[in-house]
DNA sequence: CTATATGCAAATAGTTTGCCTGTTA
DNA sequence: TAACAGGCAAACTATTTGCATATAG
């Protein structure tokens, strides 16, 4: 039985995309890959705050924004409602039920080029897009 | 030279969607209307003010609340960007231009079908789709 | 030793709410 | 006259910032 946990995993690099992998960070990225429930930066503060109890949710703020910034987790954004972060990196969308709560990642079909569907103005460059569904989930 | 609006306007309908329209929301809706901008709330506030002096933000807030729930208008939000409001009731994207900091209207190219590319679970009930588009408009 | 990251508390900004008054059906 | 809408100020909440300390290259 451990009583402490290393100061760092060892399975974790030192770095991802040039971001250096500080100890919290490792620990909210460790935890968002391990979630598919789009947390939010107080979730994610809670439970990291398990393995650092004197982790600040400034710094989740800041380790999310960081990790975002460096493309390695995606924020999600519903309406008003406090941010979400997603480790998938596929281009997908989100699907919201309302009856639930729960977010859902929602694939493109086969061979759909989202570009292609949009009348988009001529020398347009697209740095992102965002598609967010909101609805129910009906009990088949 | 009129001086004085008159207390109504006369080509208002008195009532869209099963929504009163009080004089607020008349000038609320009569802006948009008239804007492809998608204003926010405080911009629509700035505007409405010259017509009705004593405006009080939180009124304009409630307006548009109104008009959005009645589907009058839309919401559209950017991020974590202040809301702002487009007329536009056909299903469509918006485009946020990082370099002027416009918005643009997307349409869907003709005959495409938004839910026929998204790999949705069987019995889902969408009630609204959001898109969003940042990037950049190139000078041609 | 210099830059960067953390923790904490305070500040910020958009939006909402409570309460009282005014208006409308 | 009962329900709803408006105006104002205060409250709320997610997020950011300033600053002092700690850590890393």
């Amino acid at each position: 039985m451990t009583t402490h946990l290393p100061q760092n995993h060892p399975e974790m690099p030192e770095e991802i995309n040039g971001l250096r992998m500080t100890r919290q960070r490792q620990e909210v990225y460790r935890f968002l890959m391990g979630e598919r429930s789009h947390p939010t930066a107080n979730e994610v503060f809670m439970r990291i705050k398990e393995a650092l109890p004197n982790v600040s949710l400034a710094t989740v703020y800041n380790c999310l924004e960081a990790l975002v910034q460096h493309n390695v987790i995606r924020q999600v954004n519903f309406d008003r409602e406090p941010s979400r972060y997603c480790p998938n990196l596929d281009e997908h969308g989100h699907f919201h039920d309302e009856t639930t709560g729960t977010i859902h990642d929602i694939k493109f079909k086969p061979g759909i080029n989202l570009t292609d569907i949009l009348d988009l103005p001529p020398n347009t460059v697209i740095k992102d897009i965002e598609i967010t569904l909101r609805g129910q989930l009906a009990a088949s």
